[in-house]
RNA sequence: GCCGCUGUGGUGGAAUAGGCAGACACAAGGGACUUAAAAUCCCUCGGAGUAAAAUCCGUACCGGUUCAAGUCCGGUCAGCGGCACCA
């Protein structure tokens, strides 16, 4: 009888299909288990061989859970709006919602070839109006509570296309799509607060069981920094306020530095003898993309406003002030103190306008460069600083500042405000209104969803608008407030919208009275295992945790963090080594693969190919090996002895791996896990034969990895009920060792000699045979003895002289 | 520049919490079966060395700690990913 993949597992998956078998239950006095993988933008490519390896990881995780008892609830929905969808409907004219239900079809029968045993009865759909009608309700939370604001600011905006484009659009300071020139455009956009939650976004990581390199890149992103907010008088009569983490250094200010966008240029404009000089640079530096600014860096810029000095508050010294690109408006208050003596990029500017640099910091060269080392360093030239450690002399400054009331102590962080307006046609229509007399007012919830309107052209219009904004019918509406004349938002809500707090849908799918009920989201939330991407680290996690955090204080979650253990998957790699591309044309298709090796192989070749937390290169070789496994694990049916426990001879070894595949799930080692059972198998094949009951536990442990072959070679032996209904498997720690062990002898660290012994012989026991042995004899022979090491089931090692 | 990660056979990768380096596979070579091929099964498979052993060397490089280092510590080099004038 031949394995026969294809049929096995189009039976089974029909079975799945038809009973619903992996629907998670309503019923909530069951433990739960909550295992999540990050939903899929179904592109028109199709799944990508990178797909499987997190969603077959994680329904290995589900599928043991399930048999051990939980209520699991893992699920599949759909990211779908976004840009290429967009740009494919733009290119052939068909509606976008019509290109995303095409892919979505794929994309699900993909996913469905694979086995994963996603409940598909909670299928979500971020571009389904019942669906965004709550990404809009969470909106308007948000603008009633203040963390939505309307702001000018600074877009990409490509010269040819005519169109604003998303920082990830803007590829090497061009525009992605046509190459055109990419320049700052300013535009009044919608921005969300997250700034306001960036002490806790750090903070409460502590509580969460996330992958180090993920808390990490977090914190980083988050950019939490402490020092001192200095007020610095000026000649105009008024304060420049700066912030520094180096308030040690004050004394070594020699002059100050302004973002070229500061309004004190306005503010000081009768004062300045060189205003035309000043708005130049200005104007030139507003005409810099983003990327030019940060080509530049090396060359530092910048033009002394002249008729305006500052005074330094530590010693009354008249300093002067620039205007220059190396100082951002957008970071603590878009001027700084200038120490050339121990900040690099002061250092660099004062050497090109030749500004004094002074020593407050003794410890280093500053002929040569900017000493910077703040754990060494001794204070000099700073008056009542001077003789301190540069972390004294920090709390005495910050002391000096808040009794004289010339500064105070300060955070700053990195983290900006979300952006969350796009011009675009394909996303969630914002549900505000602009009102003459009112101003924004969002629109009454229970008209929510405001849906997309259809409209003639997704191209988005000459002047950056959204294709919205040609919709009279849409932009003109009433104001909820007043009832007078009001125009619609025409922006649409960034794709990070919708993904931000999806798993909270999946907990109530078909709800539409709220997000999702206060009983489920009590049940299911938090998330107990979420894996997903390193991409989506500092954006869409970072979100999602905001969001959560959100409706935790407005009472709609329990829980302040989602997520209770976040983990991150390695990519599948061509098979060159590099990142599969269609221009690399390394690209794998998983259609192709299951129809050649079939879904379990491809499953277990997946989770096999190495670490699951690095990147691993595909081989279409190397995935021979787990078919071969496959077949040999279908071959044993042909000898099938009856026994109702172990055989002797495999009893170890049936516990060992039963221990070894039950850990290494939990703990992502998936490559050994496989590697043990393979291992187990070689030991079975040696004796000839499997018996009933080491045949039925093998196809258990084996059963979340390989689902298709193992439920069909239980049906066919008749091991009574289905295998998904079966409890996990049990080993014993105790039955794990056997009854001869290996005993390595070592003389002066190296191997001599083995030894096989009884598991229960003592330390003299192993000594005295070690001694005994020839080999080992010989290499100590006419030598002192020193020292003996005995370390209990593994080795001995004898130190000589 | 900063942060993070990684360097182990021909290849992918194993190696609790410092204790046999190379598990498990792939590829390669040899053999069995076959008219032949595929499939399957058996053997070899880090390097030097040997008739075979013995033995020595070997986890990017240099040094250290230890009875014992792929693993810990210090330094160097290389590669990958992210951030990038954040005061």
């Amino acid at each position: 009888m031949k394995y026969e993949f294809a049929s096995i597992e189009k039976k089974w998956q029909d079975f799945w299909d038809k009973n619903n078998t992996f629907a998670a239950s309503n019923d909530y006095t069951k433990p739960k288990y909550y295992a999540l993988v990050e939903f899929p933008y179904p592109s028109g490519k199709g799944l990508h061989v990178g797909h499987p390896r997190p969603y077959t990881a994680l329904d290995i995780v589900a599928r043991k859970r399930r048999m051990e008892g939980y209520n699991v609830l893992y699920p599949m929905g759909w990211d779908a709006f976004g840009l290429p969808t967009e740009n494919y409907a733009i290119k052939n004219n068909i509606h976008p919602e019509i290109v995303t239900k095409n892919n979505v079809e794929r994309f699900k029968s993909q996913l469905k070839a694979l086995g994963l045993s996603f409940d598909w009865t909670r299928e979500v759909n971020t571009t389904d109006p019942n669906y965004y009608k709550w990404t809009q309700w969470i909106f308007i939370q948000l603008f009633k509570k203040g963390l939505a604001y309307k702001k000018e600011m600074a877009v990409n905006w490509c010269t040819s296309c005519k169109v604003v484009l998303a920082n990830e659009e803007v590829v090497g300071g061009v525009c992605e799509r046509c190459g055109g020139e990419v320049v700052r455009k300013v535009k009044s956009q919608w921005m969300l607060k997250i700034t306001e939650y960036a002490q806790r976004l750090i903070d409460d990581l502590a509580d969460v069981d996330y992958i180090e390199r993920v808390k990490t890149s977090q914190i980083n992103w988050i950019g939490r920094s402490t020092g001192a907010e200095v007020d610095f008088e000026t000649t105009a009569g008024d304060k420049l306020k700066v912030y520094t983490t180096r308030p040690d250094t004050l004394f070594g200010a020699t002059y100050m530095v302004i973002a070229p966008e500061h309004p004190f240029i306005e503010k000081w404009a009768d004062k300045i003898g060189n205003m035309e000089e000043i708005l130049a640079y200005r104007e030139k530096a507003a005409r810099k993309s983003d990327f030019e600014r940060t080509e530049m860096a090396k060359d530092k810029t910048g033009v002394e406003i002249k008729g305006v000095r500052a005074v330094n508050p530590v010693n009354g010294r008249e300093i002067p002030i620039f205007i220059s690109d190396y100082v951002l408006m957008s970071y603590g208050t878009g001027a700084i103190m200038a120490v050339p003596a121990h900040d690099t990029r002061d250092y660099e500017f004062a050497k090109v306008y030749n500004l004094p640099i002074i020593e407050v910091v003794k410890g280093g060269d500053i002929e040569k460069e900017a000493f910077t080392d703040c754990a060494t360093g001794v204070m000099v030239n700073s008056g009542f600083l001077d003789g301190l450690s540069v972390d004294e002399a920090k709390v005495k400054i910050k002391e000096w500042l808040e009794q004289t009331g010339k500064g105070k102590s300060k955070v700053n962080f990195k983290l900006r405000d979300w952006v969350f307006s796009r011009q675009r046609y394909w996303g969630e229509p914002i549900p505000i209104v602009h009102c003459e007399k009112c101003g924004y007012v969002p629109i009454p919830e229970e008209e929510l969803p405001l849906r997309l309107p259809e409209v003639e052209s997704y191209v988005p219009t000459d002047n950056g608008e959204s294709p919205l904004s040609t919709l009279e019918s849409f932009i003109n509406t009433t104001c909820p407030k007043c009832g007078g004349p009001a125009k619609r938002e025409t922006d649409t809500m960034p794709q990070w919208a919708g993904s931000s707090w999806y798993f909270l849908r999946y907990c109530d799918p078909h709800n539409d009275s709220a997000l999702a009920s206060k009983e489920a989201l009590d049940y299911w939330m938090p998330v107990d295992w979420y894996n997903g991407g390193m991409e989506h680290t500092t954006l869409h996690l970072l979100y999602s945790r905001f969001w959560h955090k959100f409706l935790y204080d407005i009472g709609v979650v329990k829980d302040k963090e989602p997520y209770l253990k976040r983990t991150s998957h390695g990519m599948v790699l061509g098979e060159n080594g590099e990142k599969m591309s269609k221009s690399r044309g390394n690209v794998v298709n998983p259609d192709e693969v299951i129809a050649e090796y079939g879904a379990d192989t491809m499953r277990l070749y997946e989770m096999f190919i190495g670490d699951f937390e690095k990147s691993a290169p595909w081989s279409s070789t190397s995935i021979k090996g787990c078919k071969r496994f496959l077949d040999r694990i279908w071959a044993l049916q042909e000898n099938v002895v009856d026994g109702d426990d172990y055989r002797p001879e495999l009893k170890a070894a049936m516990h060992k791996t039963i221990k070894k595949v039950t850990e290494d799930i939990e703990g992502m080692k998936f490559n050994t896990a496989i590697a043990a059972m393979m291992a187990l198998l070689n030991d079975i094949s040696a004796t000839g034969s499997i018996n009933r009951a080491e045949y039925k536990d093998l196809l258990i442990m084996l059963n979340p990895f390989a689902p298709h072959i193992t439920s069909e070679i239980y049906e066919i032996m008749n091991f009574g009920g289905f295998i998904h209904e079966q409890k996990w498997v049990k080993y014993d720690e105790a039955l794990c060792v056997s009854d001869m062990i290996e005993i390595v002898v070592q003389v002066n660290g190296k191997l001599r000699s083995k030894l096989s012994v009884e598991a229960t012989a003592s330390k003299d026991e192993i000594l005295s045979l070690a001694k005994k042995d020839e080999k080992t004899s010989e290499a100590i022979s006419g030598k002192e003895i020193v020292k003996e090491i005995f370390v209990p089931e593994k080795l001995v090692n004898f130190v000589v002289k």
